[in-house]
RNA sequence: GCGACCAUAGCUCAACUGGCAGAGCACCGGACUGUGGCUCCGGGGGUUACCGGUUCGACCCCGGUUGGUCGCCCCA
């Protein structure tokens, strides 16, 4: 045997039976998306790392120290995509979408690539659905998305994923926000851990949601994001607030959520499950507002939210669950003997062409194996087909999940079966 | 990027102090001549992750590599 060659690490198959929990999630998601009216867009895996730089942000570990970038043959610098929201936007932009419509509401779903220590629930290819809403500042599209999201997770049954809700404020008020907290944080310094007095310089948010408790304690004492916004980021904030009350969406404020990218502006949010199945990984989603990342991506002034998920945690809550999509046979037909294995494979492609899920054992070999695979493959009703039965032009419809076989005509076997599967 | 633990059949795991690598499940076949599931019987399956060392002898002890799991960190 040859020398074998595994799989990059980090980077998982996702074969049956497990797919089906993923044709589960996606066949809901996509139905969900299109109730709300949202439409999806495929971006490349690969975009101009400049891309990411400038919009996830250089300081960011993401664009700091996960991405995967390399130079291609003719020396640009690629990266394979960390996130899908830029990548969106990027393609938004060029294709001058604003131009047509005042109001763009896109879903995308794909695998993503963070060069990261991998535990449960965390993978260097993972893969994300999100939901972007471009060209309404309004607070209703805030809450629409939010809304959106709410009505996937409930969609897929899983139970315990909460929503937290902040707002981080916009280039008005998040300044002196920063400069209040900076000089609170320099203050108790010393009572910070190292990463954090480090965080301080760099990206002061980020201290806020600092696991260590010394940092919480310090955190604590803070003052609040919600507390220093300016008028119009705080009717924003109430306004969301608002619309989701109308709704009954349940959320609580947590003024010490931060999100790991730059661009957000505004409202910000996570839906999170404390499931023992994620580990440590309690989030399941996130998002908010970008307000100014289409502009500073060199497009139009547009206004813009998004939130993501993440599919690889989503399929962890729903193999727990038990959730999943399975493509049973209706029909598994047998060949009694060799003379009638023409017939068979005639019957089956036929029963498949008008829209029958119809199996058979291209092997052939004894009734008794070939009946087996019928009850391995998991269809409604096996058929033996075989000199009685080419004879007569009747069959046996054998429900394998117990309970007496029916004679019908076999030119009416399709007929028989949408009857009997209605 | 830091730390801890782990790796034996396709899967879940045994194998005494270092002494012939096993079971259950799964798969294939038979008992049952044209009918699956249940039961019984049989069969195929292994460079014990990889490379090296110690030893008369290594799944077992030692070193390294790779991969996995879990914390820290970060996020989806």
């Amino acid at each position: 045997m040859s020398q074998r060659i595994s799989g990059v690490k980090g980077m998982n198959d996702l074969l049956p039976p497990d797919i089906e929990v993923w044709h589960f999630l996606e066949a809901r998601a996509r139905e969900t998306f299109r109730r709300f009216g949202y439409q999806e867009v495929r971006t490349p895996v690969l975009e101009d790392t400049a891309l990411f730089v400038r919009s996830v942000g250089e300081e960011t570990d993401i664009v700091g120290k996960e991405m995967y970038t390399f130079e291609d043959r003719a020396g640009r610098s690629l990266s394979m995509r960390p996130e899908n929201t830029a990548p969106a936007v990027r393609a938004y932009i060029e294709h001058a979408v604003h131009v047509r419509e005042a109001v763009t509401r896109w879903y995308y779903l794909g695998p993503m690539f963070r060069y990261e220590r991998m535990k449960t629930g965390r993978y260097r290819q993972f893969w994300q659905m999100g939901g972007e809403a471009y060209g309404s500042a309004e607070p209703a599209q805030d809450a629409e998305l939010i809304d959106l999201g709410l009505q996937l997770i409930h969609g897929l049954d899983l139970p315990g994923v909460r929503l937290e809700l902040n707002s981080l404020g916009d280039e008005n008020c998040r300044p002196a926000y920063l400069a209040s907290l900076t000089a609170y944080l320099r203050a108790h310094q010393s009572e910070l851990c190292a990463e954090c007095q480090a965080r301080l310089e760099r990206n002061p948010l980020r201290v806020l949601d600092c696991k260590n408790p010394k940092c919480q304690a310090v955190v604590a004492g803070a003052p609040a994001v919600t507390d220093a916004l300016c008028r119009p980021c705080q009717a924003h904030f109430e306004a969301v607030r608002h619309k989701l009350d109308a709704i009954h969406a349940p959320y609580t404020v947590n003024p010490r959520m931060v999100r790991g990218l730059d661009y957000y502006t505004r409202t910000a949010f996570e839906f999170i499950a404390d499931a023992p199945a994620l580990g440590t990984a309690t989030a399941v989603g996130g998002g908010g507002r970008y307000d100014r990342l289409v502009q500073e991506l060199g497009g139009p002034s547009v206004p813009a939210v998004g939130w993501a998920m993440g599919m690889d945690r989503l399929c962890l809550l729903l193999a727990e669950s038990g959730k999943r999509e399975e493509a049973k046979p209706e029909l598994f037909v047998a060949a009694a003997d060799a003379a009638a294995q023409d017939e068979a494979f005639r019957l089956v492609s036929e029963l498949r062409r008008s829209g029958h899920a119809v199996d058979f054992d291209p092997r052939g070999g004894s009734l008794k194996s070939q009946m087996k695979r019928a009850d391995k493959s998991g269809a409604r009703f096996a058929l033996v087909l075989g000199e009685r039965e080419l004879a007569s032009g009747d069959g046996e419809l054998k429900p394998l999940a117990g309970g007496e076989s029916v004679r019908i005509r076999l030119d009416t076997l399709g007929a028989a079966l949408a009857a009997r599967l209605r």
